[in-house]
DNA sequence: CTGTATCCACGGAGATACTG
DNA sequence: CAGTATCTCCGTGGATACAG
């Protein structure tokens, strides 16, 4: 899946061709650091712009702000305007956004599970 | 975790302050499109650099190079060397990377159980 | 076949400033 | 406070050529 199998045997099939080319995109918008590390910053919680910008470690004003805007587009995270002043806005994560974050959970869970082995891998490769 | 919490309340643990830039760096190898795509291609399988390259749609000889290298140094996959001539190296992935598949795994069918809604969310915000 | 090196262009990403 | 816009620069990544 979003590799070339889920093509192989049906190269005519329009419509397949389509989920499959529309699949690679949403995965190469997902699948980086900066849309990772927000949506597991938000998890369950409600959070504003700055506090999402303290929470993530490193990420720029512009990063953050082109990120989120990707991530509404694609329906994983919900953006309420509050009409006050200074603006008030929060961002919270959809269904399909929390779906989302179990999988980076596991990734995240996987890393500090993996810490130990990898440092050694890299030790021994490094000689 | 990967996130600032991890710090927080003991901000001078030097071990503990190691270990998580540590991951951060590993997560920020790991989270990238092409490192994952090519850890989904491998799955169970043995391949070699030339069939992974047909495998990955659309990745540069240079990427792959570049990923697969950083894969064997964190100990994703193991990389053998036949010294034939021509040469054949095969990849396969290790036991942790065997589990950080799942999570990919979990990150490919999430993608493809939410086309539709993802679909519907971009036509809206679009408008 | 696989891998490294070089060149180069394009776009990503930071800094800054300004608006609502 | 949040967002947009502009400018600029550096690095990423593609193309190409060559080596083992």
């Amino acid at each position: 899946m979003v590799t070339k199998q889920l093509l192989k045997g049906l190269p005519e099939d329009a419509d397949l061709r389509r989920a499959d080319s529309l699949a690679r995109e949403i995965f190469s918008d997902v699948a980086n650091k900066w849309a990772l590390l927000i949506i597991e910053a938000l998890g369950e919680r409600t959070l504003r712009f700055s506090e999402l910008r303290n929470e993530v470690e490193g990420i720029s004003h512009k990063m953050l702000t082109q990120n989120l805007r990707m991530l509404e587009r694609n329906g994983l995270v919900d953006r309420k305007v509050h009409p006050t002043v200074p603006p008030r806005v929060e961002y919270t994560l959809t269904e399909p956004g929390r779906a989302l974050r179990t999988a980076v959970d596991a990734i995240c869970g996987w890393t500090h599970q993996h810490l130990g082995h990898i440092e050694r891998a890299r030790g021994r490769f490094d000689a």
